[in-house]
DNA sequence: CTGAAAGCGCTTACAG
DNA sequence: CTGAAAGCGCTTACAG
C-alpha cells in the first residue's frame, strides 16, 4: 500500500500538502492538487483511517457493547434496538462497531477501542466498566438503567416498575386474581423492577400477592426462552392456581402457547396471556395475536445513540431518557365485559 | 488520558517495557511489572487500540458493508445474515464495524478502514469498489456474485438460477401452467438469475414462457416490499391469468396474502403462493403458513466469515461457496393429487 | 530482562 | 499557497 509519503515524492510536494487536497483542510492550488491526484491514482493512494484517526484523535465510529448468545439467533427486541442505534447513527455519518465479544473480567485487557463513544447493553449491577469508561473518559450511554442509581451517567431505558404495574392493573381490571408471571432471569434488574411493579398493583387493588407465582429464567435450566415457556406452562397449569399469564417476551409467549395447544387450553377463554416485550410483527402473526407491550426498542436504540453522539460533540453532558412502553391490545387476553 | 509514556515515567522504565507488560510479548520481571501496573492503576492508564493497530498493521476487525434503508427495519434476511457474521467473528475474537453509510461515488473518499477484511452484500454490476479493495490490498468476500464472473474474488452465495428453476419446477408437477412472479428490483443480479431459472423450468416442461408474468420491486414506485406484494396482487389478478404466485421475500407475500383476504381469493384452493426468501419464524406464523425458499441468509454470513477469515490469515486464497437454498413445503401451494 | 530509537501513516501549528 | 518538523500512542528489531 502507498502511503501519503510515496505519493508526495511522487507529486513532488510535501506529505502536508498531500494531506491538504485530501482533507480539503486547506487550499491548494488547482495545479498542484491535480499532480497530487495524478500521483495518487497511480500509486493506487488510499488515505489510510486508523492513522488519520491516532492524529486527529477521532473515528466517527460508535461502540455497540452488545453480548450475544453463541447459540441462539438475536433476539427481536436486540434486533430492533439495533436497528434503531445504526439508524441514528448512519444519519450522522457515524458507523457502528459492534462487540459481542464476551466481557474480560481481567481489567488489564480493558483498551480505549476505536471509538468515539460507546453504548452499553444491560449493566449489571455495580457494573465495572461504567467505572472504567469514565476513566478513559470515553463518552457512554446504557441501555437499561445502572445499578444502583448514578445521576452521573446517561442511560436510556424503560420504567419497568411502571410496566409491570399496568400490566397487572390491565389484568385486575379484567377479573384475573392470580397470575404466573414467566419473569426474565432474576439477576436483571429490568426482572426485579416488574415484578415490583406487578406486586405493587397487586397491593394497590388490595389483592393478594400470594396469588402471583414468580419464575425466573435461567439459561442453564431451560435451553432458551422459548422452550423456557413452553415447561413452565406445563409444568405450573393444574399445579398453581392462575388465570392469566405475564410472558417476558413474545418468544416465552410462543412456548407458552405451543403449551395451551398441546393441553387444550383455550386462550384467552381459559386461560389470558400477555407479553412485555414485543415484535410488532411476530405478535401480529401468531394465533390469536399476541396482546403484549410494545417497548419501542429500536426508539431505545436510537435515543441512545442521540444522546451518545450529542455527548460526544459536547462532553460534560448527562442526559437521561425513559421511553415509553405501551400495552397493545390484540387477543390473547380475555376482557371482562 | 494517561498514555505509556506517563506510566513509563512513573514506574521509572522505558515504554518499551509498559508496552511488554501489557502485551506479554517478551517476559518481564515480577518486580518491574508489578511497577508498571501500580503506575498504570495509579495514572488510569488504558492502552489505546488505534495506536496499537497502527505499529501492528492489524486491528481484529471485520467490516461489513451492508446499505440499509433509510425507512424500514432490517429484513429478516439481512438480520440473519448479520448475526451469522457476528457469530462466526465473535468465535475467532474479532469484532465486526457495521458500515451502512451510504457508498460515496467519489473514490477521493475511498480510505482504507481500519479492518482487516471487508463482508460486502449485494454487489452491483460492474462494482468499482472490488477493484478498489483489490488495490488497497484488503482481503474481500461479496455476499451476492460478482457481475461479471470473476474467478479472482471470493464469495458466498445461493444458486439463484437453480432457485428459481426449483421453484418453478415445483409449481409445474402441481398443476401450475401460468404464474406471477413479483420479482426482485431489476438490477439486482438475483432477480436476473432466478427469472432465467423460472424461464429454464418452463421451457424444460415444454410450457410456454408467455404464462409468466414478471414484475419488479422499485422502492420509488412501490414504497416498500409489503406494499409491492400488496398492490401488485390487486393490480395483476383479474387482469392476467395466473394460479400461482412466486413472491420474491416472506414480506411480500405478506402483502400478498393480505390483498388476496381482501379480494375473497381463497389460499391455497384458488391460488398458491411461495415466497423466496424466508424468515423461518415469519412463515410459519402466517395463516396459511407459507410454503418458501429458506436462503439459510445466517449460513451465507457464517460461510463468508469463515472464508475472510481464512484469507486475513492467508493472504492469496481465494474460495467461493454455494449456499443451498431449500424449498420448504407448508401451508400456501395447491398440491396436486 | 531492559532501554534507546526508529517506525506505523497521518495532521497541524508555525513560518515563509 | 506550500514546506519542515513535531506529534498522535503504540511496537519492535537491535544492542547490551
Amino acid at each position: 500500500m502507498a502511503t501519503i509519503n510515496d505519493v508526495a515524492k511522487r507529486a513532488g510536494v510535501s506529505k502536508g500538502t498531500v494531506s491538504s487536497v485530501f482533507s480539503k483542510k486547506r487550499p491548494i492550488s488547482t495545479e498542484v492538487t491535480e499532480r497530487v491526484l495524478a500521483a495518487a491514482k497511480e500509486l493506487s493512494y488510499f488515505p489510510n483511517q486508523l492513522a488519520r484517526s491516532l492524529a486527529i484523535k477521532k473515528t466517527m465510529i460508535v461502540g455497540l457493547k452488545i453480548p450475544i448468545s453463541r447459540e441462539h439467533a438475536m433476539s427481536g427486541f436486540e434486533v430492533q434496538l439495533i436497528n434503531g442505534v445504526i439508524r441514528e447513527c448512519s444519519k450522522r455519518g457515524y458507523r457502528v462497531l459492534l462487540d459481542t465479544l464476551p466481557e474480560h473480567d481481567d481489567p488489564i485487557h480493558f483498551a480505549v477501542d476505536p471509538v468515539d463513544g460507546v453504548i452499553m447493553l444491560n449493566p449489571r449491577t455495580n457494573d465495572p466498566r461504567i467505572d472504567r469508561y469514565k476513566l478513559m473518559q470515553t463518552p457512554l450511554v446504557l441501555i437499561g438503567r445502572p445499578d444502583p442509581m448514578d445521576a452521573s451517567v446517561c442511560y436510556v431505558d424503560n420504567d419497568n416498575v411502571r410496566i409491570g404495574s399496568q400490566v397487572g392493573q390491565y389484568l385486575i381490571d379484567n377479573g384475573h386474581t392470580s397470575v404466573l408471571f414467566l419473569n426474565a432471569s432474576s439477576d436483571m434488574t429490568v426482572a426485579a423492577d416488574r415484578k415490583s411493579g406487578l406486586y405493587e398493583a397487586f397491593e394497590r387493588s388490595g389483592l393478594s400477592t400470594e396469588q402471583l407465582k414468580v419464575l425466573h429464567y435461567s439459561r442453564k435450566q431451560h435451553g432458551n426462552p422459548t422452550k423456557y415457556g413452553y415447561v413452565s406452562l406445563k409444568h405450573s397449569y393444574g399445579n398453581h392456581e392462575f388465570t392469566a399469564v405475564i410472558a417476558d417476551t413474545d418468544r416465552v409467549a410462543l412456548g407458552a402457547l405451543q403449551a395451551t395447544r398441546e393441553l387444550g387450553i383455550v386462550i384467552p377463554e381459559q386461560l389470558s396471556i400477555v407479553a412485555l416485550s414485543d415484535d410488532p410483527i411476530l405478535a401480529q402473526e401468531t394465533s390469536p395475536k399476541l396482546t403484549s407491550v410494545e417497548l419501542s426498542a429500536e426508539l431505545l436504540g436510537s435515543e441512545a445513540a442521540k444522546i451518545l453522539l450529542k455527548k460526544i460533540k459536547n462532553i460534560g453532558i448527562v442526559q437521561q431518557k425513559v421511553i415509553d412502553a405501551k400495552l397493545i391490545l390484540r387477543e390473547s387476553c380475555k376482557t371482562y365485559v
